[in-house]
DNA sequence: GTTGAGCGTT
């Protein structure tokens, strides 16, 4: 009698591990996976259809298949009162309680190493222990020397809590007058978390702003970033420091200031060979869109903008924020490029970025489509919210859409995404009901309906 | 006593 098996995870962010179902009646004993997930009470997983969460059947201590079998789903565990689901109704002890319910996984893989690059060459071991014990424990410190002992000018840290370890991914460091980037280093990208911190906010009308969003989604977790692209398309993007608040606010339906919004992943649609690492995507939508170059790449999760200047412009995103100390060309763009730099405290989103590099277009991503009704397009009906009926007339293919939108915009996302050969626009007004043909797409693929 | 993108055991 051969044993199947299920994969389960701690959470979203781990690797699942499998588990043997029961050989006759092919449910999951509830001691099985608490056998491996010491204080786990129940399971869940993603519905593929609608994003949506769903929750395991549990009875008799047996966790029983859904009505379409367990599939190759990845479950995750469900735990009692410390979850994310749990805390982030809660408003004023949100972080604490996160920060409690992290300790347990952050002891197990959730703390890593940590890169610091940039270091001053005088900045040793116990500067930097002094400096990164204001974030929280430290558990290790290292300056990488040469054989003469002097500073190779980069180290490492390791903190005690996750929390702690995501809150100095999320910021720059001023150490010993010099801005220096933490990241989590090459060696260990794949051990790392690979969710996004980063939502995709749609329907969202023109007087919903950075403020009242924040104030909105800060209830769930802390927030570190508000984007909303300019000109105005009916979407934004909202951080959060924790991966975990992010993914569990994905699906569901809002109501801010008297407007439905809804929360998706901020990733791009997984179209199978376009991009694996989800945990990406925060990153890999800001590279460059320009040309035909590849949108999207691999790196690792948080920015990849970290780096320093390379001797050009400075696409510094968040120039009043920087120092001008220690001459250092530093196009550090916090976590977020998209946004200019930290959002709160930085004055003012969209910092310009000069030179070739950079999307001052706008947030011309794939969730554009989102706001464009296109990628929804199984179902016909409308999406209203922003002004005007969008209406996908096709269930799968793209060939007519009327969008309350400026033609030009949607030409110049597709065109950026090497999808458009050409298109014909007909009407007199280039904001409303602007009716477009799309002559030759040249891929549907990433549109995944 | 100079340097300034990177990726850790020596």
């Amino acid at each position: 009698m051969s044993v199947e098996y299920i994969q389960v995870a701690e959470d979203y962010s781990d690797e699942p591990i499998e588990l043997p179902l029961e050989p006759d009646d092919n449910t999951l004993l509830l001691s099985t996976l608490q056998g491996q997930f010491p204080g786990a009470t129940g399971l869940k997983y993603r519905n593929p259809e609608n994003k949506a969460i769903r929750g395991i059947r549990l009875n008799d201590l047996k966790l029983h298949a859904p009505g379409c079998g367990w599939d190759g789903l990845v479950y995750y565990c469900v735990f009692p009162k410390d979850s994310v689901s749990e805390n982030k109704r809660k408003s004023d002890d949100v972080m604490e309680n996160v920060s409690k319910s992290k300790v347990s996984k952050c002891q197990t893989n959730k703390c890593t190493d940590l890169i610091v690059l940039g270091l001053a060459w005088k900045t040793n071991e116990q500067a930097l222990r002094e400096y990164f014990e204001t974030f929280g424990e430290v558990l290790m410190v290292q300056v990488k020397k040469d054989a003469k002992g002097q500073s190779k000018g980069f180290g490492f840290v390791r903190f005690s809590n996750y929390e702690t370890q995501l809150r100095v991914l999320g910021q720059r460091h001023h150490i010993d007058s010099r801005w220096c980037e933490v990241k989590v280093p090459n060696s260990k990208e794949g051990q790392i978390q690979q969710v996004p911190c980063k939502v995709f906010v749609g329907r969202c009308t023109e007087d919903l702003t950075q403020e009242d969003l924040k104030e909105y989604f800060c209830k769930f977790g802390e927030v570190t970033d508000v984007f909303i692209p300019r000109p105005f398309r009916a979407f934004s993007f909202v951080t959060f420091l924790d991966p975990e608040i992010a993914q569990s606010l994905c699906g569901e339906d809002h109501i801010i200031k008297g407007v439905s919004v809804h929360v998706s992943n901020a990733a791009p649609k997984a179209d199978g060979n376009r991009n694996q690492n989800y945990g990406n995507s925060m990153n890999s939508r800001s590279q460059n869109y320009a040309g035909n170059s590849a949108p999207y790449n691999n790196s690792n999760y948080r920015n990849e903008f970290g780096g320093r200047g390379s001797g050009g412009g400075n696409s510094n995103g968040s120039s009043s924020n920087m120092s001008s100390g220690g001459g250092q060309n530093s196009n550090f763009m916090p976590n977020n490029p998209n946004s200019g730099g930290n959002a709160w405290g930085s004055g003012g989103n969209n910092g310009n970025n000069s030179s070739s590099n950079n999307n001052n277009r706008g947030n011309l991503d794939m969730p554009n489509l989102q706001a464009l009704g296109i990628n929804s397009g199984g179902n016909p009906g409308n999406q209203s919210g922003s002004g005007g009926n969008m209406n996908n007339p096709l269930g799968v293919g793209l060939n007519a859409l009327n969008l309350p939108m400026n033609p030009a915009i949607v030409a110049a996302a597709l065109n950026q995404w090497g999808l458009l050969n050409g298109m014909q626009g007909q009407g007199n007004n280039d904001q409303v009901s602007y009716r477009i043909t799309i002559i030759v797409l040249k891929s549907l693929s990433f549109c995944k309906i």
